[in-house]
DNA sequence: GGTCCGGGCCTA
DNA sequence: AGGCCCGGACCC
């Protein structure tokens, strides 16, 4: 018998199976893992495979030396889609089984935390009248079974319990315990009662099979209830499910409230619990004693069988698309999953993304609206602020006039408010007034960011720190000019204007476990106070007692060079300003901007999803880009500059040859550096490629194959379906 | 990625 | 002849 061994070779390229001889005796599943003889060492492979022969000749086969798991650690169904994986998103086997299993089952690390427990070895109780403990003991064992030693111990004595142990009348064994996450936060629980929009969401979910539905519900329009209705139903089938948040989002309140609505069965999969928390949490699911997942991303791979769902939540978040090392789009893994086990995906958003309304249009996935808002709150007025006219006026400082009221008016009557700038640190960049030398990071080729508070030059790529700068290194000249402002200037202008206390959130100041909750908690609970944040603030977060949302400079993702960036903008302005209407008083938004005219502005002031997505549909027709084209990009990088460059041609020519042959499918095609030439001191090339829908099937695994060809073991290449960030 | 192998070149 | 460094091939 052969088996098909993936080997764990860390960055390895070569991405094969390998073929080796299951010796009589062993017993090899598919899915476990092995030990085998590789070149001159012994490594740990996957098996994925078990067949009779083998294309590789005999005398070179050799032998499994060891088999890891009795059980396999990889359903076929994991297995189908590692393949799945490969082929669609370029990526080697091993990075996806990497992805898919956690790094403890692979480095093998954490242990259970076994406990010390006790039981009755005998079936009558022996007559022992002259120890008293002792027969308490066994009384106590005889009902409850089996306790803790530590129990025993503290309740009766320990010497009587070691006496019984000699004895041999108790018997001690060893079992495990799993470390549950801590929630300290209460939620009511309150039975949900579904309004009739709600329920027939979860009628048409838990009638279907396979499908996408795009369930589009403003904020407070109780999606939530939908997803947990849904989870029900499903897990009253015997079925299980997973229900994937943005990482911010995974709050306690949001754990507390599945935790009251399913209780042990659910496993928080997060990126703050200890290892030892995530390994007990992965064994729940994978022993069956947890049925429902609740993560970010890479929960998808909660080791589950029997899917019944699969939720995304905010579904056109970002951090669904991994951007770096293995690259891939959670919606696909998920909807190949849902695909292998039958069962529907439901992604949820208000402010859903272009690419999944027009899925919509196209009817490969069904929408089902939630329009009533569940406490009908006005919906907060916003005003928009042309900041270029407040310069005509001689206003030069960072807010409004209309910001500064409306900010005083909040203030004044005891409320909260929020202040939005999508940038940290002081300024992102700082500047000589005299000869304009700006300073640059060494390895990346990107201006730094002055942070004020640590009197750094922050490289916000490789995170590399400089020295602050008192005068020019060039020309020595002491007057530096500040670029634009981050929170950081944000907080510091406030805190001259407003005496309340000032809470900042981002990414400086949550690099602690829980810092995050922690200020949102502190910010909760004092009025008035101004919180001032990154896209931070913008998810979720219900405060009662907001009244006022500033967004400082709304421009910010409106200049990304990425065809999303008026998507990720409206949808940013739309999330953001809803934070001002979760309070009873009526709430005002000012956003300022340079282009007051823009739509999305315009759109998201007016909560407007229809116009918005009109308009942005048009606009990508017009002008060639998703979702009417798929956009490929080969990332080529290298610590040799010339290395990079040859590849880059060899690829661009192999492409081109393509693009004759296909050139009605080819909308464009260039090669060129990367806008960041160097990173973290790797130089950096890309090709660009834009191709229709139609032939992309065919296309994209020549790209694929033309990539294969031309690896060169200096050289990395990367394949990009639809690239998220073009730096 | 690790390891082995062989070629090129230096040294006595 | 022996030693040592480097780049390339190979890994079932």
């Amino acid at each position: 018998m052969i088996a098909q061994v993936v080997v764990d070779v860390q960055s390895s390229w070569l991405d094969t199976l390998f073929d080796y001889i299951v010796p009589d005796g062993l017993d090899v599943k598919v899915g476990v893992r092995v030990a085998v003889p590789f070149g001159n060492r012994r490594v740990v492979g996957f098996v994925l495979g078990i067949s009779d022969t083998s294309s590789c000749p005999v005398e070179k086969l050799k032998c499994i030396d060891k088999v890891i798991d009795s059980q396999p650690i990889l359903s076929e169904k994991m297995i189908r889609l590692c393949f799945f994986m490969k082929k669609t998103f370029y990526l080697r086997l091993i990075d996806v089984i990497s992805l898919i299993l956690p790094t403890f089952i692979r480095s093998g690390e954490v242990r259970e935390k076994s406990i010390n427990m006790v039981r009755l070895n005998v079936d009558t109780l022996p007559d022992l009248a002259r120890a008293k403990k002792q027969m308490e003991i066994m009384q106590y064992l005889m009902e409850v079974g089996e306790a803790k030693s530590s129990d025993i111990s503290s309740k009766f004595s320990a010497s009587a319990l070691k006496a019984l142990i000699d004895k041999g009348y108790v018997t001690p064994f060893q079992k495990n315990e799993y470390r549950q996450p801590k929630i300290d936060f209460n939620v009511d629980k309150k039975n949900i009662v579904l309004n009739a929009e709600q329920q027939k969401a979860v009628d048409a979910i838990t009638h279907s099979r396979y499908q996408t539905f795009l369930l589009f519900g403003v904020t407070g329009s109780g999606k939530t209830e939908v997803y947990i209705s849904a989870i029900k139903d499903v897990i009253s089938k015997g079925k299980t499910a997973i229900m994937l948040v943005p990482e911010i989002s995974l709050t306690p309140q949001m754990s507390a409230r599945f935790r009251n609505a399913f209780g042990d069965t659910v496993a928080i999969l997060h990126s703050m619990l200890s290892r030892g928390e995530r390994y007990d949490e992965w064994n729940r699911l994978k022993n069956g004693e947890a049925r429902i997942a609740i993560g970010a991303r890479s929960a998808i791979f909660a080791p589950l069988d029997n899917l019944g769902l699969i939720v995304i939540d905010e579904e056109h978040d970002s951090s669904y698309f991994s951007e770096s090392n293995p690259r891939f789009h959670t919606h696909e893994v998920a909807r190949y999953l849902a695909f292998l086990h039958d069962c529907p995906v439901i992604l949820g958003s208000a402010t859903p993304s272009v690419a999944s309304s027009y899925a919509v249009k196209t009817g490969e996935y069904r929408q089902i609206k939630l329009n009533s808002r569940f406490n009908s709150q006005n919906l907060p007025k916003v005003q928009i602020v042309d900041m270029l006219s407040e310069i005509r006026m001689g206003n030069t400082g960072i807010f409004s006039s209309k910001f500064l009221d409306e900010m005083r008016s909040c203030i004044d009557s005891g409320k909260q408010a929020m202040v939005f700038i999508n940038r940290r640190g002081f300024s992102s960049f700082v500047m000589c007034k005299k000869c304009g030398f700006v300073p640059k990071c060494e390895d990346c080729d990107v201006s730094l960011v002055y942070h004020k508070e640590d009197g750094m030059l922050k490289c916000h790529y490789c995170s590399r720190r400089y020295k602050s700068l008192t005068t020019c290194p060039k020309c020595g000249s002491p007057s530096i000019r500040f670029g634009a402002v981050g929170t950081e200037r944000v907080v510091e202008e406030l805190k001259s204007r407003f005496h309340v206390p000032i809470f900042r959130l981002d990414n400086d100041t949550t690099t602690s476990k829980d810092a995050y909750v922690k200020i949102l908690e502190q910010f909760n609970h004092t009025s008035p106070s101004i919180l001032v944040g990154t896209q931070m603030i913008a998810k979720g977060h219900d405060f009662a007692d907001v009244t006022f949302v500033g967004i400082v400079d709304a421009d910010v993702s409106l200049h990304f060079s990425d065809y999303r960036a008026i998507e990720r903008t409206f949808q940013l302005i739309t999330q953001v300003s809803g934070r001002a209407g979760r309070s009873d008083s009526e709430g005002s938004v000012v956003l300022q901007t340079y282009y007051p005219k823009h739509f999305a502005y315009r759109c998201a002031t007016n909560y407007d999803y229809d116009s918005f997505l009109k308009r942005e549909l048009s606009l990508r027709s017009m002008t060639h880009f998703p979702p009417f084209v798929e956009i490929i990009r080969v990332l080529i990088t290298s610590e040799a500059d010339d290395k990079a460059q040859a590849s880059t041609q060899a690829i661009l020519q192999d492409i081109k040859k393509l693009a004759n042959t296909y050139s009605s499918d080819f909308v464009y095609l260039a090669g060129m550096k990367c806008p960041k030439k160097r990173l973290m001191g790797h130089y950096r090339y890309q090709i660009m490629i834009r191709i229709n829908e139609k032939n992309k099937d065919v296309i994209i695994p020549r790209i694929y194959e033309i990539c294969d060809k031309n690896k060169d073991n200096k050289v990395s290449v990367f394949v990009e379906l639809d690239p998220q960030n073009l730096s």
